[in-house]
DNA sequence: GTAAGGATTGGC
DNA sequence: CCAATCCTTACT
């Protein structure tokens, strides 16, 4: 498999993408012209502004700006000062949702994730779909998906905290 | 349980 | 300007 997925397939809610990614390929074109590919086994959505676990529900600021955008760009941010993560955002324009993808096969945990993949700011706003260094490809479709409340969102509040939004094998 | 680390944000 | 906060990890 070795088809990058088309930008409508980034153009649907956040709740069909996010569990849709899950068995798909994330692809990582190096400066070194190496390319490694990796399954995606875990991710997470994130929903609009009323979403009170997203970024974006503090509204549009120079951080979430991207995620504003038509859905099929990257939107990557540093977090405990340390860690990059990735997430897709997806959707359409002025309707701010993402996909974070925190879990990709052999690879412990988003942010053991990010530096794998040797992430950093210039990754912010990437387009998936014609990207030389970071895209998404089709993958085998995986049969049972487990789903769970989102980690480390509890303080955004009983109702956001507890919806089902994480997806994993 | 908690320190590490840097950027973002909101308050003054 | 200042300080709290943060979609984490690794260590005791």
């Amino acid at each position: 498999m070795t088809n990058r997925l088309p930008l409508n397939f980034f153009l649907r809610d956040v709740l069909e993408v996010a569990p849709g990614l899950i068995g798909k390929i994330l692809a990582r074109r190096f400066e070194d012209g190496r390319i490694e590919r990796y399954r995606i086994n875990e991710t997470e959505a994130y929903r609009g502004m009323d979403d009170l676990a997203c970024h974006a529900s503090k509204g549009r600021t120079p951080r979430t700006e991207v995620m504003f955008r038509q859905g099929g760009t990257v939107y990557v941010y540093l977090i405990y000062g340390m860690y990059w993560m990735i997430n897709i955002v997806v959707g359409e324009e002025n309707v701010p949702e993402a996909v974070l993808i925190r879990g990709v096969e052999g690879v412990k945990g988003p942010g053991r994730e990010g530096r794998v993949l040797k992430l950093d700011r210039t990754f912010y706003g990437e387009n998936l779909a014609t990207s030389q260094r970071i895209w998404i490809e089709d993958g085998e479709p995986v049969a049972v998906i487990k789903t769970s409340k989102r980690v480390g969102v509890e303080y955004s509040g009983q109702e956001w905290s507890e919806k089902l939004w994480r997806f994993y094998y």
